[in-house]
DNA sequence: CCCCCCCC
């Protein structure tokens, strides 16, 4: 980990390099009434420490997640100096990455000297460092083999270390003030606002009765709020190119309407429209601006998230499926899609698909570390994400998490096996699991609405009814139907209206289950009857009415063993009585890691 | 002006 060695000279003295490389020795947090507080920095390059370095308000978060510890050692992605009065020079950080976190460093590298803010020294210790054209040197800050655009920013890179200290306004009309996201409406149509672009889609074409055409949207984020902005047709090619994702730009001159609910989770009561009429201009100064923010759920904690949400996740790509193509339902549209299954430190590993463009120029190689805000959760397979319409995918992300990640998958992460959502308690079905004890399946009430209610429950086999446990059934595949014995040889099946010389055994297991909380009678068919009792049906039949000590033996030894079930309760009502009919739908062995597992998730869960 | 998150 080497630090960029008399770089703090340099910069000070108008020099621009790219990604210098820091240790932070000391942070303290400058306290402000009247404006945020911001943070001061005390930073070496190994030869020098600077005490006049500031980290711009949007990382204050960072800092107050102690995600940069004294002695981390951090790459200043984005960063300038300012020249302030009495020809005061201040560093201030717009971005960076943490490279070493302070505790794995442990101690202060090389041995800098106090450089006196005064008297800073005009000589610069090292011949430019950089002496690339402009040109390439904006292109550095694109995140490498990602053409999806990054969430680290800087664009405004070139531009703004290029005029150090000369800060430009509004490229255009700089007396126009800037009003809020928040106080657009459709009743106002002289306006102009000052947004990051915190989402941006690929284009779409749609084609109906009403005609064809292409549009994409994105979304824009002030300090006030944030609304959704469509661009279509002409729009698509005048702007789609120019705005980028985490770039901020003057727009003014779209159409306002209400927005949609329906198709928009952003926090707004009104969208926009891009017209032909509308302007947007990059803006080069938006070091004041919220930058996109993300929530990250670790890949274990979407167990206690309840589908259909959004959630925002980070993972490696361990798996990188192929492309395939479904036919839409109810569209009946070709779509292509991805599966790729992401792991991360929590150990689960979980299915990601993408849809249409972003599944067909996605590159699986090299397990890149995906970013998605607002991916949809679904509960297929216990839990299945989507990069949804209204979701971002970033691939290999340029932030703490992404390195951290990377870190962990590196050193031994790669080789671990992961836990999965999908055998999770046997059946599910598309059910997400909903585990319930005894005592809950009647304190909730389950099973007393329209549906029946499905859950999932441990439970121990405490009595079994041996009375009318099985019956003679129809031979036909699928009927089911109890056949009457004619006593001739002859069974009657008054389904299927014929007689037949032979008939299958059928299973209706009434049993007690009991877990720690409380008992429940439950209903067990063929399936999970012949689970329980470890013997087909007919065979059972036949030792039913050839041994009878040996039948009662395997009821007898079906006692006290333990499954996990899966129900399905519904309250039943006949002659003016309702009870609660509850049939097992699955009996399954308990697999112990599995269970150990479920058994923490809900530990967190009661956040204790 | 469109998208309703697609499929297993």
């Amino acid at each position: 980990m080497k630090l960029t060695t008399g770089v703090i000279l340099e910069i000070l003295n108008g020099a621009t390099p790219e990604k210098p490389v820091f240790q932070v020795i000391n942070a303290k947090k400058i306290e402000s009434s009247n404006s945020v507080d911001r943070y001061r920095l005390l930073l070496s390059d190994g030869e020098y420490v600077y005490s006049h370095v500031m980290l711009a308000a949007q990382l204050n978060k960072v800092m107050e997640n102690n995600g940069v510890p004294n002695l981390s050692v951090i790459e200043a992605t984005r960063y300038l100096c300012n020249k302030l009065q009495g020809d005061k020079r201040v560093i201030i950080l717009l971005d960076l990455k943490v490279l070493a976190l302070g505790p794995e460093v442990g101690e202060r590298l090389g041995s800098p000297t106090q450089l006196n803010p005064n008297s800073i020294p005009t000589a610069v210790a090292k011949p430019a460092v950089d002496s690339r054209p402009n040109d390439q040197k904006t292109a550095v800050f694109k995140p490498q083999n990602n053409n999806n655009t990054a969430m680290s920013t800087g664009n405004t890179m070139g531009q703004q270390m290029n005029s150090l200290g000369k800060k430009t306004l509004t490229p255009t009309t700089p007396n126009s003030r800037v009003h809020s996201i928040a106080s657009l409406t459709p009743y106002q149509n002289r306006w102009r606002i000052r947004a990051r672009v915190t989402m941006k889609s690929s284009i779409r074409t749609w084609s109906n009765s009403k005609g064809e055409g292409k549009l994409f949207n994105c979304n824009l984020l002030d300090d006030s709020g944030e609304i959704r902005m469509t661009g279509f047709k002409e729009q698509v090619d005048k702007f789609y190119d120019m705005l980028e994702l985490n770039k901020v730009y003057y727009i003014s001159r779209c159409t306002l309407k209400t927005a949609n609910k329906q198709y928009s989770n952003l926090n707004n009561d009104y969208e926009m429209t891009m017209n032909a009429e509308t302007v947007i201009e990059p803006c080069n100064d938006d070091s004041d601006l919220p930058v996109m923010t993300f929530d990250f759920v670790k890949l274990s904690e979407l167990e206690q998230c309840k589908p259909p949400t959004a959630v925002d996740v980070i993972g490696v790509v361990k798996v990188c499926n192929d492309v395939s193509s479904v036919v839409g339902r109810q569209s009946q549209k070709e779509i292509l899609k991805r599966d790729l299954q992401i792991v991360d430190q929590s150990g689960l590993a979980v299915n990601l698909t993408l849809w249409g463009d972003e599944a067909n120029k996605f590159d699986g190689q090299g397990f890149p570390i995906v970013a998605v805000k607002g991916a949809r959760l679904s509960d297929f397979n216990g839990r299945s994400l989507s990069v949804s319409g209204s979701s971002q995918l970033i691939v290999n992300p340029e932030t703490k998490e992404a390195y951290v990640l990377r870190g962990w998958f590196e050193s031994g992460g790669r080789n671990q096996s992961f836990s999965t959502y999908q055998s999770e308690g046997g059946s599910g079905g598309g059910q997400s699991s909903n585990w319930k004890t005894f005592l809950q399946v009647k304190s909730e009430n389950l099973g007393q609405g329209e549906k029946a209610d499905y859950y999932t429950a441990k439970g121990t086999v405490v009595f079994v009814k041996k009375d009318n446990c099985m019956y003679q059934a129809c031979p036909t595949a699928d009927c089911n139907k109890k056949v009457i014995d004619l006593g001739n040889g002859q069974f009657r099946c008054e389904k299927c209206n014929r007689e037949f010389p032979n008939h299958k055994w059928r299973m209706i297991l009434s049993c007690n289950v009991a877990d720690h909380t409380d008992n429940q009678w439950i209903t067990c068919f063929q399936d999970s009857a012949e689970c329980m009792l470890e013997m087909k049906a007919d065979e059972l039949g036949q030792l039913r009415e050839t041994d009878e000590m040996r039948f009662d033996q395997v009821l007898q030894d079906a006692l006290f063993k333990s499954y996990i079930f899966r129900m399905r309760a519904k309250v039943e009502n006949y002659n003016d009585e309702s009870r609660l009919k509850t049939v097992c739908v699955a009996a399954n062995s308990i697999d112990w890691k599995e269970y150990g597992n479920q058994l923490i998730s809900q530990i967190d869960q009661l956040g204790i």
